[in-house]
DNA sequence: CCCGGAACCTGAAGGC
DNA sequence: TGCCTTCAGGTTCCGG
């Protein structure tokens, strides 16, 4: 399921094929993708805009239109953006196709339809209340520290809350608690200051490493050329059901926080 | 404001 | 073999 890794490798291997193409048709077979504003008037303002430039805040996609407009796509976690042409079949489970004025498709795919677009004016209106971004300079330990203080809910559900970091989601989170040695249950305002540190430091290496390994292929994760991440063959802990820990060989185990599957070493990751 | 749970959605996997 | 139930999870909404 796309998380930061995910949404930041489409994003670097669609901007060759879509920046400073202007769209020349919409179809949506599943109109329901689009959140807002109506199906119709999102077509209608959609064609005929130039993409003049692709980004990525959390896990948003966001394309500047020479409307001044902004595309806004969210994958949530089945949703893929593939590219073709006009002899391509769109993929089975294609929710919209966009058509460029060079003759480049890229279609939406998404098995499960939680995906979203959005066509709006304030871009902020959508991505102004993320938490910071963890691949940027601002993002120090203290800033972490500062959104964790407090906090009583468990680190587990904090790392996956986008209000308090952008972009990760349940295998990340599993990623850098595993490395950082911290239980997923413990109160995020329980954590040491090197406790924090060490997260902090965490989080910034496994995504780093998801982006190098272009992006996890757990579930329905696709590149837009049709081909698969290897980010998953590094976990040490996400989505490792039934096996051991990589550092001590005790059993991993698995736990729903917040209903989400959970994978820890019980022995590397002490309650407390 | 903070926390936890339900809802959205459908293919895959497991149970009987 | 086949039907039924459960599971997967990012975001949003809602109640306490």
């Amino acid at each position: 399921m796309p998380e930061l890794p995910e949404v930041e490798t489409i994003k670097n291997e669609l901007s060759p094929y879509i920046l400073g193409r202007t769209v020349t048709g919409v179809d949506l077979p599943w109109e329901g993708i689009v959140r807002q504003p109506s199906a119709s008037e999102f077509r209608s303002r959609l064609i005929g805009q130039k993409i003049t430039k692709i980004s990525r805040r959390g896990k948003y996609l966001i394309l500047n239109l020479s409307s001044s407009e902004f595309l806004i796509i969210h994958l949530k976690m089945s949703g893929a953006l593939l590219f073709g042409n006009e002899a391509s079949e769109p993929p089975k489970y294609t929710r919209a196709t966009f058509r460029l004025d060079d003759g480049t498709i890229i279609f939406f795919r998404d098995p499960r339809k939680f995906g979203v677009l959005r066509l709006v004016e304030d871009k902020n209106s959508i991505v102004g209340e993320l938490g910071p971004e963890p691949l940027e300079a601002n993002f120090t330990h203290e800033v972490l520290a500062q959104r964790l203080h407090k906090r009583t809910a468990p680190i587990k559900a904090l790392l996956s809350d986008q209000k308090v970091i952008a972009g990760v989601g349940n295998m990340y989170a599993d990623e850098a608690l595993f490395a950082s040695k911290i239980h997923p249950l413990r109160a995020g305002g329980s954590l040491t200051k090197d406790e924090i540190k060490r997260l902090h430091q965490a989080i910034i290496e496994v995504l780093k490493s998801g982006i190098g390994n272009k992006g996890a292929s757990i579930e329905n994760y696709i590149r837009p050329d049709g081909t698969l991440g290897t980010a998953h063959t590094q976990f040490k802990v996400a989505h490792r059901r039934g096996e051991t820990c990589p550092r001590c060989g005790t059993p991993l185990e698995r736990i729903a926080v917040r209903h989400r599957g959970t994978y820890f070493c019980p022995k590397c990751q002490r309650e407390r």
